[in-house]
DNA sequence: AATTTATTCAACCGCTGAAAT
DNA sequence: AATTTCAGCGGTTGAATAAAT
């Protein structure tokens, strides 16, 4: 089937390219419906499109809430970060990042990242200078985002003690409670660079998915980290903010906020 | 300027699993 | 319990566009 067919009616069906008029019907559509139910989109809006192609359009296109434009460096971080821990499993990277479509990210790693088949011989020495280029970036890269998180960390737990203090300090009229306090272990550097380091060929990109030995997939929530962060916090940890209040805020609010933040860690 | 080649990405397909009948 | 319907997933295609020759 060729393009060349496009929005012809098969069995009753348009296809190919949305047309404005379709996608304000469709956008109309949900609007009173809803998402959902897209068999009856055809019936309800007057589309000639099938169900399937009506939740695409909609899905990958129409959302209000999808983001546009290009894909971010720290879009790209955790897309490959993803894809070494979950490989292809496009829309569970999808979940971690807010607006992106499982589509659009698939589209985003393969031509970027998934290993050229041929490559024109007389380009291939200029290919391989912009691959060095482009991964002595991303690595000098990672290497600033770890001193920072490594910075934030220390900063952070020399807080924690402090404010940890200040919690058994406040608890220690109260001899009978016997307090422990989870402090929560991060590894001063999260493994970002685990299968994109210096030395990671094309090859290991294309074929690094760590699927374990088993076969068996960890839980698809993306949710928790190994070493207990939230994928939200990851990207506030990013920014410089380590999931915290921002950097303008008093240490007194900060305070307050691990208060918040560790007291339901507090046993007994 | 014209042609060829490479890249991007919207939309399709087949498949799977869950829910409904 | 068996069958049908539906939503969602990942792989693939090919038109449009950009870059190279």
């Amino acid at each position: 089937m060729s393009w060349g067919m496009m929005g012809t009616v098969e069995e009753g069906w348009r296809r190919g390219p949305w047309t404005a008029e379709e996608d304000e019907l469709l956008i109309q559509y949900v609007r009173v419906h809803g998402e959902g139910r897209w068999n009856s989109v055809a019936k309800l809006a007057g589309l000639k499109r099938n169900g399937k192609s009506c939740r695409l359009r909609w899905v990958n296109y129409l959302r209000p809430d999808l983001k546009r434009g290009q894909i971010t460096p720290r879009e790209e971080t955790i897309i490959l970060e993803l894809h070494s821990k979950w490989g292809n499993r496009w829309s569970t990277i999808a979940r971690s990042l807010p607006g992106r479509t499982d589509n659009e990210i698939k589209n985003y790693w393969r031509t970027r990242f998934k290993k050229k088949k041929k490559s024109p011989p007389n380009n291939v020495e200029k290919a391989k200078k912009n691959r060095l280029l482009k991964r002595q970036q991303f690595q000098q890269q990672m290497q600033q985002q770890q001193q920072q998180q490594q910075q934030l960390f220390q900063f952070n737990q020399l807080d924690m003690k402090k404010i940890i203090s200040l919690l058994q300090d406040n608890n220690s009229g109260d001899s009978s409670s016997n307090c422990a306090v989870y402090v929560p272990q991060m590894a001063p550097t999260t493994a970002i660079t685990s299968a994109y380091s210096l030395n990671t060929t094309e090859e290991q990109l294309e074929g690094h998915c760590n699927r374990p030995n088993n076969g068996y997939w960890p839980d698809e929530a993306p949710v928790i980290e190994d070493n207990g962060l939230w994928w939200d916090g990851s990207w506030n940890l990013l920014d410089g903010n380590f999931g915290m209040s921002p950097a303008t805020e008093t240490c007194d609010a900060r305070k307050a906020y691990f208060h918040n933040l560790v007291t339901p860690f507090l046993l007994g």
